[in-house]
DNA sequence: CGGGGGGTAATTGTCGACAATGTGCAATAA
DNA sequence: TTATTGCACATTGTCGACAATTACCCCCCG
């Protein structure tokens, strides 16, 4: 058999001394498939996951479909349940509060450290993304315009330099896309988003972590706040009491003076 | 086959009853085995998982044992690269900060929430566990005093009623154990560490953020100091440049006023 | 004496089959 | 009719075997 095969075969010409390197094992492959289909909404949240019925569609074994679903499982995207299967996670409410709070804590660690070390070139690579994003935005295309939304968080967040830290943000990202739809409205006003991200990009230039943090907070509140769910009954309601306490109390506490 | 069986005889008599919704599969029981080995130090850092010798030796298929080896990699306790298997995370200082690092960010985030619900029930549960680890202390039980220890932390991070946090510790928790004999020179000193974690709690009840904030500052970067890696050429020489940089400014900026 | 090739052994990745468990329906009795 | 019990089916958990890949060692060549 011929070194790279099919996988080198996707990739650029000189990555084909790397590609047996990379190459990823069927369980990556069916995770990656059935990871695209819950954020895409293919699989419903709640909806069921049969090993079986995974692997003869995918023509494998229930090993790596096994495999797959423990993944996806710990990206919080399925719950298993022992003898009982596996589910899309379920979207509710609650668990959105939680998501956006802790996000929020991830991304004030990442700004902190940012702000510290933040150096020319890394600020010219961000800047490049809420160009990107810009333009996505503008073309209309909502979906590449998510993506350079992560994207652009990701980067600041793997920019702090801490493995712990992106791990755990990877681990959240996958969730957040699960919950963007909710927050989709927000992809209709794209001056606003793209503004958002430059004052923020701003501040960190600025290494004024105190602003960055402010910004950010504001950024991701804002749309936590335009987040629509089912279960509303009638109008997009107030978040439930607890909740709606810790994220309010927090977000008034630090917003810009 | 009786209903509970070998499960249910290993818990009190009232328990038969729940014992079969809660009893394990193989697999969590051998990740318990391996993750305690690690932890304990049984199995050396760095050293190999052969996943047919775990089989083997626990009386089980590879099946289990790989799904094992699976969970232990997410808590970063293992570190599997594909075809080539399984080792025991090496030890390393650098990652030792940003071990140490994250979990300051994670504890503040709880603390945030915390010192805005606590209440007095919790207090009383924390002040408990404060008073089991100075016993271990006295008692000169270094294990249950840093079980004790990591317990109350993880009380005070469960406390703050966030999921998603409290996942994110758990996977730390495994770690913080791993590098913890690194620290162990801590626990000579019981009585500091005692007032450290009184003084802690005193600054949650006044629901004193700022304070709490410092406090846990000081009391983890307190046991980050003392540190000693065996790849140190002689005595507990200072932590890397950037590593330093960051914990060290965060440790300046914050400490008490 | 050192470095490259080839072949063997060891180990992981995947597969199909069987055992254990949960689910739902149907038959039965009150 | 309705609650209950038993049974058949669907699905997960575990197992042993085979295929794919890597590590190791020996041999050969320079």
């Amino acid at each position: 058999m011929v070194c790279g095969g099919a996988a080198a075969r996707e990739r650029g010409p000189d990555a084909v001394i790397a590609a047996p390197l990379e190459r990823e094992s069927t369980a990556t492959r069916v995770a990656a498939v059935l990871r695209d289909r819950i954020v895409e909404g293919t699989l419903a949240p709640g909806s069921r996951i049969v090993e079986l019925e995974v692997s003869r569609e995918l023509g494998v074994s229930r090993s790596p479909v096994r495999e797959a679903l423990l993944k996806l499982a710990e990206e919080g995207l399925a719950a298993i349940v022992p003898y009982r299967g596996a589910i899309v996670s379920p979207l509710r409410r609650e668990r959105f509060v939680e998501l956006t709070e802790f996000r929020i804590a991830l991304e004030r660690f990442a700004l902190d450290r940012l702000t510290e070390r933040a150096d020319a070139g890394s600020l010219d690579a961000l800047r490049a993304r809420v160009a990107a994003m810009r333009r996505a935005l503008h073309a209309g295309n909502r979906r590449s315009a998510v993506d350079e939304d992560l994207a652009l968080h990701r980067a600041i967040v793997a920019m702090a330099g801490n493995a712990l830290l992106e791990r755990a943000y990877d681990g959240l990202l996958a969730q957040i896309r699960l919950y963007i739809h909710v927050t989709s409205a927000r992809y209709q006003r794209s001056e606003e988003l793209a503004e958002e991200h430059e004052a923020l990009l701003a501040a960190i230039a600025a290494r004024d972590f105190p602003r960055a943090r402010a910004v950010l907070d504001a950024h991701i509140l804002h749309g936590f706040s335009e987040a629509v769910f089912e279960e509303d009954s009638g109008a997009p309601g107030p978040v439930p009491e607890t909740s709606q306490t810790a994220i309010g109390k927090n977000a008034r506490r630090y917003r810009p003076v």
